[in-house]
DNA sequence: GCCGATCAAATTGTATACGATTATCTGCAT
DNA sequence: ATGCAGATAATCGTATACAATTTGATCGGC
């Protein structure tokens, strides 16, 4: 899994090539954190940045808007998302809602091949962690995604997977905003933990500690409110 | 709740009036059956309805595509989505899957207050079922929707409620195309025994309700896979 | 020196224009 | 009559143009 961008189901195949490759640029940006929350996107600019006219641009915007990942004022533009302490509460409500559903119908489907294509992430993840760097912890960040979405890709549900890569790169987001730690490197141990559960067929355990996971990551963020300071921040930087 | 537009959430204030107005109108006729699956809705003709360029037009219709209703085809043009069955039963697992969730996070937050809307809610709803003609068949289908969508407002998580809002819209769409009998009839003692349920603190009680009540809706479906017989059927009509 | 008003620059909102693609129609040959 | 070829019409994809709004700056008054 490269990028969100290939995802298997044929659903929005219809979409225009020009405005979606603007799309999944930006949003890989985002989640990588390139561009940071506040950061103001206009359309000159994102068009001239990939020689399109603002119209595309446009759309493209738009497009991130529905996602969640970019939010759009009106007559005011574009900006990276920068989500409330609320809002990050409420996309990790909603993981632990739906992931524990998608384990199971994950747990029903799945196959040998599968379970070898998540232990290539997990190897994966484990050596990105261990490396040093500003480009490492980027695919680090990506890779500790990857394993959410695998599974929703395994469950064969074309619109829950599509949710859970919303709900991942909407949480990519709040990490970034709100995340203490570097990253949460407990996360990987927890994913092999699942997986090890899934094989052994106790789909209980491997809920339970999916939810925990879930949980952890959140327990590694300050979701204190920061008055309007944060913003002052964003322009410093 | 009249419609989905009028979301108490403060999520997508931020975009457009015009068209956010065009893609609300054209959403309501999809999910209230005025506007077949299958529809082509070229720019051109949505933009002289309501009075605007193809720019605005377009704008909406590609809204309405990520929401599943509508599906654009590379230089063709924007159709009222035409969900295969897989896409069909796909719509019913993630209901399956998330409605129990959501069930008991409202059950959790739920005042007194609350149930009186459910339960108005359910009046309107048994008063809808007892009258003749196409109106009050349309306006069935929305009330037996709003009561879902009403439990995930009270659960209080934004995200989920946006989902399920493209979930029970979705769901009109297959019924209008798989459904046999006129309307789930059934469905409206089912929603009457899930606030009882509530009400009585059975949460688990109320969550296996929820789930039995979507699969009734999906088993009064069609779901054979139809050739492209189906195809003719739709130019006879 | 600080504050408000007016003007200029930048950016967004919407419409229109034009090239590209697809669909339809006609006419001719088989 | 049937089937194919070219032309014609309709529709989409993208860029550009212009109006409306916001933002920032300059200037005068206090």
């Amino acid at each position: 899994m490269k990028s969100t961008s290939d995802a298997v189901l044929s659903a929005d195949d219809s979409a225009e090539t020009s405005t979606q490759q603007i799309r999944d640029a930006i949003r890989d940006a985002i989640v990588e954190r390139r561009l940071s929350p506040g950061t103001k996107l206009s359309e000159g600019d994102v068009g001239n940045l990939f020689n399109v006219s603002r119209t595309l641009a446009r759309a493209a915007l738009q497009a991130l808007s529905y996602e969640g990942l970019v939010s759009v004022e009106k007559n005011r533009g574009a900006f990276v998302a920068y989500p409330s302490p609320d809002e990050a509460r409420q996309i990790f409500a909603a993981r632990r809602l739906v992931e524990p559903g998608i384990l199971r119908e994950a747990a029903a489907r799945i196959t040998p091949s599968h379970i070898q294509h998540l232990r290539q992430l997990l190897l994966e993840e484990g050596r990105l962690m261990s490396e040093r760097g500003q480009t490492a912890r980027r695919a680090e960040i990506k890779a500790s995604g990857d394993f959410h979405l695998m599974l929703a890709q395994i469950s064969g549900n074309a619109i829950m997977q599509r949710f859970m890569e919303e709900l991942v790169a909407r949480s990519s987001l709040v990490i970034a905003l709100y995340g203490q730690s570097t990253v949460s490197s407990c996360g990987h141990t927890e994913h092999g933990d699942i997986v090890a559960a899934i094989e052994h067929g106790d789909l209980d355990t491997a809920c339970r500690l999916m939810v925990h996971h879930i949980s952890h990551i959140e327990a590694d963020l300050d979701l204190r409110e920061r008055k309007s300071f944060g913003l002052k921040e964003a322009f410093a930087i």
